[in-house]
DNA sequence: CTGTTAGCGCATTCAT
DNA sequence: ATGAATGCGCTAACAG
C-alpha cells in the first residue's frame, strides 16, 4: 500500500479512504490513486484489513477434509453464494489424518472474529457453547442443540431403507453403524431398530457392527460378519463408503449381491450411482442442504432469527443392489 | 492471548514462547500455560499470526467457484495433503456470478505474502509473472509458461474421442468448444481437427460452436445446431456439462441418444456414468492432477525445482452415448 | 480535502 | 526466566 501511495504522492490512508469509498477525497486524487492501482495490480491483503475491519464479505466454511460428502456440500454452498456478495472460504483443519475432537473448535477460534464474518461447520462433533460469529452447523452431533443446525431426515431415511429390505422379504438384515460420535449414525440405528420392532423382527445385537462411515474399517468387520454361517441376506449400511466396503467384501467373499446379498446405503454420493452394482442408498439432498444452510447463515448475518433446527427429507432410491433373499 | 496470560499469571510474550516451542520458560510455567490453554480452549489467530509469520503452514487453493471439476481436483489434492503437516484453505473469489478475468491475481495478491505458504490455481485465464509465494497452476490458460503448471493431455484426448466418432462411421462431427480464453478448449478444437484431417474429412466451420463449457449455454447453441435440416450426427463436446446439455437438447428434439445422435464429452466428471445414457468421454485424471499439483507445490515450498510443466495422459472412455450413424 | 496518530493480535528482539 | 518495546498492513478518529 505504501507503494502506491509513494507512486500516487499522497498518504497511506488516502489510499485507504480511495479504495473503501470513503468520502473526503478530491476526484482528481481519487481518480490517480486508482490509476495507480491498476497500474501496479495492488489489492488490499485480506488479513490485514480484516485486523482493522469488523466485516470482511468472507464465510467459512468448516471441514475435516475434502472428501464426497462435504464437497457436494461446498457445491450447494457456492451455488447458493452466487451473487450475494460472499466470498467463500473452505478450511480443511485436518493435519494428522485423524480427525481430533474439538477440531471444530479450534479451526473457528483461529478464524471468526478476524477472517471471516459467519460460518458454516460440517459434522461438527462437539457443541460449540457460544462463538463470536453467526455459526449454521450441518449434520450436527448433537441434534438441535446450541445453535442453528440443518440436517436431514436420518431416522426416516433408515426406516425406508429397512423397510425396503423387509419387503424384500429378508428377515436376517445387518447394520454397519458410523462413528459412535456422530448424532447421525445413532439417528440411523434407531430407525433400523424401529423397522424392525414395526415388523415383528426380533433385534439382534449380533448383527450390528461398528464401520466408522469408512470403506476400509467396514470391509474389516464386513469380513466377520459375512463370513459366519448363519450370515444376514442383508446389510443395512450407515453410509455410502460403508456400502461400498460391503460390496468389495461381497466380491472377495464369492458372493454375488444381489442375489446372495442385498447391500443399502446412505447419503447417494455421486459413486453411489457408479458402483458395482449400482447402490440402493438412501438419498441426502446434500446441495440443497448446503444452500439451505448458506441461507440461514446469511439470514442471521443480516440480524434476524433462524429456526434452530432445519430438516430436510430424505428419500430411497432404489438401485440394483436389493433383491429378494435367496430362495424366496 | 492476553486472557490466557492473565489467566495464568505471566506475560502475554511468554504465552508467545511456550506455543511456539521456544527455550527460556520455566517447565513449571510451561506447563500452567499449557494447561490455561487447554482449559480455555485457546488457539491462535491465523490472521494475527500469519502477520508476523514468514509460514503458516496453509496452502491455498485458488478456484472461481465449487463446481464438479474444482471439487473432484480438491479431493485429490486433500488426499495428497494428508499427512503432510499442511492445511488447507480453498478459496473462491467469485463474487459477481461473472469470472472477471484476472481473478487469480487478486484473489493472490489478498491471501499471498501473509496467509498461505503456497498456492495453486485452478484453470488461471492470466499469466502470472511473479508471485511472491510458489504456485502451481492446474489447468492454465497459457499452456507450459511461466510458473510450474499441469494438464491433462488435451490434445491426445480429444483426438482419442474425434477418432472413436470417426472409426464408428460418423463423418459430420460436430465441436462444441469451450470458453476463448481458456488453453485446453484451444487444444481440444486442435485435436479435433488433427483427426478429421488425419481421417481425410474436411473441415467445416459452420460444425463448430461455443458454449462455453456450461451447459445452459450450449443448450442454447446445440438447439440451433440439431435443428438444421443437414444436422451432424455426432457432438463431440468439449467437457461434460457440454456434453449434458446436448443431450439435454436431443431429449427435446426428440432425437434418441445414441440411435440418432453420438455424444462425446470431456473431463469424467461423476455425473457423466450418471448421465441419460451414460455418457462416453475422454477420462481426466482429475484426482491425480490434483495430487501431483500438491507435490509439485511441496517441492518448490522445499526448496527445491519441478518441471515447468507435467502432462498427465487423457483417456477415452466408452459408455452408452455413442453408436454408428443412422443408416449405417 | 489531506496527513498524523493510534491500535487491531500476535511474534520478536532486547533488556531486565 | 521473564517482561517491555516494536512492527506486520491496514483503517478509524482526529488534527491540520
Amino acid at each position: 500500500m505504501s507503494d502506491v501511495a509513494r507512486a500516487a504522492g499522497v498518504s497511506v490512508p488516502t489510499v485507504s479512504k480511495v479504495i473503501n469509498g470513503r468520502d473526503g477525497v478530491a476526484a482528481a486524487t481519487s481518480q490517480r490513486v486508482l490509476a495507480v492501482i491498476e497500474n501496479l495490480g495492488y489489492e488490499s491483503s485480506l488479513v490485514a484489513r480484516s485486523l482493522r475491519r469488523t466485516r470482511t464479505d468472507v464465510i467459512g466454511i468448516l471441514v475435516t477434509e475434502f472428501e464426497p460428502f462435504s464437497t457436494e456440500l461446498l457445491k450447494g454452498i457456492s451455488s447458493a453464494a452466487d451473487g450475494t456478495g460472499y466470498e467463500l472460504l473452505a478450511y480443511a483443519g485436518l493435519v494428522s489424518g485423524e480427525a481430533r475432537p474439538g477440531w471444530e473448535r479450534r479451526s473457528l477460534s483461529r478464524l471468526a472474529g478476524t477472517l471471516i464474518d459467519g460460518a458454516i461447520v460440517v459434522t461438527p462433533t462437539t457443541l460449540m457453547a457460544s462463538t463470536p460469529i453467526p455459526v449454521v452447523s450441518i449434520d450436527p452431533h448433537t441434534g438441535p442443540e446450541g445453535h442453528a443446525a440443518i440436517d436431514s431426515d436420518n431416522i426416516g431415511g433408515a426406516r425406508a431403507a429397512t423397510e425396503h429390505l423387509i419387503g424384500l422379504g429378508h428377515r436376517r438384515i445387518a447394520h454397519i453403524r458410523g462413528r459412535a460420535d456422530l448424532a447421525s449414525a445413532e439417528l440411523r440405528e434407531i430407525g433400523y431398530r424401529q423397522s424392525l420392532e414395526a415388523a415383528g423382527i426380533p433385534f439382534d445385537p449380533a448383527l450390528v457392527c461398528v464401520g466408522d462411515y469408512q470403506t476400509a474399517a467396514t470391509a474389516e468387520v464386513a469380513r466377520e460378519l459375512l463370513s459366519r454361517p448363519d450370515r444376514p441376506t442383508a446389510v443395512f449400511a450407515a453410509n455410502d463408503s460403508s456400502a461400498i466396503g460391503v460390496l468389495q467384501v461381497a466380491g472377495e467373499l464369492g458372493l454375488r449381491v444381489p442375489q446372495d446379498l442385498s447391500v443399502v446405503g446412505f447419503d447417494d454420493v455421486p459413486q453411489a450411482a457408479n458402483a458395482t452394482p449400482p447402490l440402493t442408498t438412501v438419498a441426502q439432498p446434500l446441495h440443497d442442504l448446503g444452500a439451505e444452510a448458506l441461507r440461514m447463515l446469511l439470514e442471521l448475518l443480516g440480524g434476524r432469527d433462524v429456526p434452530a433446527h432445519v430438516q430436510l427429507p430424505a428419500s430411497l432410491v432404489v438401485r440394483a443392489s436389493t433383491a429378494p433373499p435367496p430362495g424366496a
